[in-house]
DNA sequence: TAATGTGAATACTTTCACAGCA
DNA sequence: TGCTGTGAAAGTATTCACATTA
């Protein structure tokens, strides 16, 4: 007898259709997600796929295509409700879950974040931020008190968190990372420039400036050198 | 690691290996990059596919393919020339031009990115930090100083500014992407949490902090689900 | 002989066109 | 009639195996 693989076992009912969702459909539906909680508080009850996806600035195949991956949960000939849809995404992302993050790190960055307004209005609670620095220690960031790191393992327990947020120095990163793990957190957002290694069952997402700039440099550079070639070519042209 | 990301509509390059670097590719290249930068600050001068696709977190094949986008700079039956590989991965990116970063906001996020080590070591120079708050112009962040927003056109030109980041608010994203568009820059990092509609000859990145916990919490939910139906399957064999 | 570079196979994503339904 | 939902096709990305070469 064979084991059955764990997609078979997820109720319908529980998670969309049951399937996993493609990671690239998974991130874009979180922009729709955020699209249409403007539009609900813009007063828009109804929306067609063609607006959804001008406004979220895809294609409307690609965002049908994407929530098709959760069920059918528009009206043909009609659109989308967008407090259903909206109710209907969350729930397939498992927003309606409690999360509960701590933020270690509490320079401009790690400030920032616990500050950050998008959390709270999307499920996402700040239960602690945690900061190595004795002179930064009991400081209030917004509604909380920097904590300090040597306690970080008995204030993760005690606040139930089950999210972490990395934003210390890429020397520090490795070191608290470990901790995190071993105390359990199996989901981590990073910020620091560094490769961080953790065991198959945590989930780790980074987010590195510097990558993005180069990126964004590596685009630049080419408009440059086809437009000097462009430019080149007119020349010869002439 | 990174979110599998949208459209690549560059022209067709004319010089150097001409070939177009595919976007996931693209996206490593950065990893590879960091990680032998550190590699040399280590001394290490010789490294092979299998060690540095390790520390940069993939499977050497996939590293290997990457570099092949841009030519064959290993040795066979030896590995590679840590700087020299380093310098032709700079040079593919177009790191050796330069780029000189204007930041808009100066909040805690903008601080934090004007404070940021990992741009200076990278070839990307920050050259102004705007603000929209009286309060916060004329303040001293590290080496510059906050100046207007009022002032931006001008300041931009003067700093010959290349590329942004945006680093406010939502309500206020779209109108400060707009100014730097008609300002002439094409390049923008924006950290807001919004669709930003640009030109198409603008390349835009996003990055959302709300984005990649709400895809960390899609992972953790249904690690969550498997594990409770393996329980209650568990249950029924018993 | 050890490790690169790459074609060919496989897997995933996007696009497209249209069947199906309110 | 108008717009959703979805198979099938086209386009990318990843994996694999191995010919190649210092």
């Amino acid at each position: 007898m064979s084991i059955p693989d764990e997609r078979d076992l997820v109720s319908p009912a529980a998670s969309g259709h049951g399937r996993h969702i493609p990671p690239a459909s998974l991130a874009r539906l979180t922009v729709y997600l955020r699209v249409l909680g403007t539009m609900m508080t813009e007063g828009i009850e109804r929306v067609s796929s063609e607006e959804l996806a001008e406004a979220a600035g895809v294609n409307s195949p690609k965002l049908r295509k994407d929530l098709s991956y959760l069920g059918s949960y528009g009206t043909r000939g009609v659109g989308y409700d967008v407090p259903y849809l909206s109710g209907q995404i969350s729930a397939a992302l498992g927003l309606t879950l409690d999360w509960r993050v701590a933020i270690v790190g509490a320079g401009h960055l790690g400030r920032a974040l616990a500050g950050y307004p998008g959390f709270g209005s999307r499920g996402f609670e700040v239960v602690a931020l945690f900061d190595a620095d004795q002179m930064a220690v009991g400081q209030e960031v917004g509604w909380l008190r920097i904590s300090p790191v040597e306690a970080m393992e008995s204030i993760l327990e005690k606040t139930r968190a089950n999210m972490a947020v990395l934003a210390v120095p890429a020397e520090a990163a490795q070191g608290m990372c470990d901790r995190l793990v071993d105390a359990g957190i199996t989901s981590i957002l990073s910020f620091a420039p560094v490769v961080l290694q953790v065991p198959a069952e945590v989930q780790i997402r980074k987010v590195d400036m510097a990558t993005e700039l180069q990126i964004l440099a590596y685009h630049a550079q080419r408009a440059q050198v086809s437009a000097l070639a462009t430019d080149a070519q007119a020349r010869m042209l002439r």
